[in-house]
DNA sequence: TGAAATAACTTGCAAATCAAAAGTAAATTG
DNA sequence: CAATTTACTTTTGATTTGCAAGTTATTTCA
């Protein structure tokens, strides 16, 4: 996936070159619900074995994983979120949370959330994170990092298009 | 992407289906950026023509853009986010928010987001939607709605990982 | 202790998808 | 009315995918 100049210093498509694949997303649904090895990726996912081979060795590189040897068992290997790849549980709960409003299964969500700090089954919310209150699309505006305008020229930063003012 | 049979009530692997493509990724960005254009999208992203032209429309199946034909020149066609793709908006911003943390540009964030209504630098953080407290991997369990169990026989819920408790 | 089973891969192959470049059709500008 | 622009489609060769069938290193069982 080449990316243009400058856009390769933007770090939602560095993270789309390591997230951007719907097996990733799978697999990361599979961590955090618990599975740790192979073959259990293999069968909860329907991955084609090579495929998840070189999906896992990715996943090692880019730190979101580890690969450790089971102290039970000298055949397994367990893999294991890593504190980088367990902050990706935002992306993971706001995917779920927009499948089950958009995409939904033929009875509703297959899988139901439940908050242990307040009992309730719940869902990802959005929120600023210095203000706490409810983030909303049309209350953001870009501006570029000065950084980079010093380095590259004066970049265009956008405020959000009128689609999203209604 | 074929998944085994229960799994494709799933809403994440719903949900990746459609989004599970680093090209979709770029695509929202784009969209929430303020980009509408056809050869906008295809400039910013880098994407070749074919792709492009593929991607949108599987955008516009999944009721996530719209494609009107521009007023002012009938040339050009508007692409615009639908409330459902407005509502993509929180997986953006996680992904954002992971991207900047561990697989950040050179000098750091190439955008900055302000949030107007505090004024401030933000970033997206997660909460309960019930409760609105922070929202924790570790303070989270998985039940399977009773629906697909009478349907499908008892199903195994997972409670989180080990891992996930450090 | 030797045979069978298991876990985690790798290899081979046909089919699908990709990037890059060139081509096309309709509308619009000069 | 000729040149340009926009939004594509087509072609071609390279890469990636899914599937099936090995492979290697344990470990369990008889």
């Amino acid at each position: 996936m080449p990316t243009p100049d400058i856009a390769e210093q933007c770090s939602i498509s560095r993270a789309a070159q390591i997230l951007g694949d719907g097996w990733m997303i799978l697999l990361l649904r599979e961590l955090f619900w618990g599975a740790t090895r192979y073959d259990e990726f293999a069968t909860h996912t329907g991955m084609a074995s090579n495929v998840l081979a070189v999906r896992l060795k990715r996943l090692v590189e880019a730190a979101v994983i580890t690969k450790t040897p089971a102290v039970s068992d000298g055949r397994r290997f367990d893999y294991a979120l890593t504190p980088s790849g367990l902050e990706l549980f935002p992306v993971l709960m706001s995917v779920m949370a927009w499948g089950d409003k958009h995409v939904p299964g033929e009875s509703g969500p297959l899988v139901l959330l439940r908050h242990t700090s307040c009992g309730q089954h719940t869902k990802a919310g959005l929120v600023c994170s210095v203000c706490a209150q409810t983030l909303r699309p049309t209350d953001i505006e870009t501006e570029f990092n000065p950084h980079y305008e010093e380095r590259y020229g004066p970049l265009q930063a956008r405020t959000m298009p009128s689609a999203m003012k209604r």
